[in-house]
DNA sequence: GTAACTGCAAAATATTTGCATCCTT
DNA sequence: AAGGATGCAAATATTTTGCAGTTAC
């Protein structure tokens, strides 16, 4: 079975056109995207509201997550093996780089835990990391 | 000498009542503040697009810094010594209560150091973690 | 006096909601 | 057939820009 298919059967989820082709987007790239570059790459394909929904409803079901962004832009990006609806487990580094612009999961970097002031007490955390790809230098 | 004013002087930007003000916010306040904060504790004094300008310069003169987030805001927090125009050095943690919903700088917990993959040359380093904060237990 | 800052209006952009229609199961 | 998803229209929210008037230096 395809991926994105297996995808959306596994999270109950009604298997549509719009669902499969923004599953393959996000499967057939490895960085990150924002619900511009969708609408770019989906070329009006779908209704700017449907492409909002359909991000809400794959964060809601932890297929895809946030990443933390310093401007105001919001970017999605597939969640690997041991999300789960509503229970997030994003604790890898998502890489920025300067020169292409892309943001980039870095799936196999944990972000390491800190020491935090008396009486803080962490339950997750993201790290974001600036600087070059592998690919622009 | 006020600290607010000095901190005008010393970047060359001409006094203003707003700026002033905005400056005040920040120094009475331990947590990070956004744009709709910012509106809501001046109560109209000024408008809605002088705040953004006012938010702008600072961030461009190096004396507030922005917080990534997770959502599609943009959260402003005071930069301490090392930061100056252009040249932002903001590798402290943030800390994202639960609780009572605020961002808080945790200036003395730097970001730690992490290895990257092969070909990765990082320049700045962001994190934020989420948690209760020693208010809210 | 001059350059910089502000407020207002308006444009541009981004996001959300309601509802009728269509598609998936 | 029923519930869910989509498209369209419109409401709402956010951010940017131009310009004329005002203020700081």
């Amino acid at each position: 079975m395809e991926q994105n298919l297996s995808i959306l059967k596994k999270n109950s989820l009604s298997v549509t056109e719009g669902r499969l082709k923004i599953l393959d987007l996000f499967l057939e790239q490895e960085d990150a995207l924002a619900h511009a570059d969708i609408e770019l790459k989906t070329a009006g394909a779908f209704d700017r509201v449907t492409v909002y929904r359909t991000l809400q409803t794959f964060v809601d079901k932890g297929i895809i997550h946030q990443i933390p962004t310093i401007d105001n832009t919001v970017l999605y990006a597939l969640c690997k093996d041991n999300c789960a609806a509503g229970h997030h487990h994003d604790e890898h580094v998502h890489f920025v780089c300067d020169g292409c612009g892309k943001t980039i999961c870095l799936d196999d970097v944990m972000v390491p835990k800190v020491k935090l002031p008396k009486g803080f007490k962490p339950s997750e955390s993201a790290m974001i990391v600036h600087g070059i790809c592998n690919e622009c230098r």
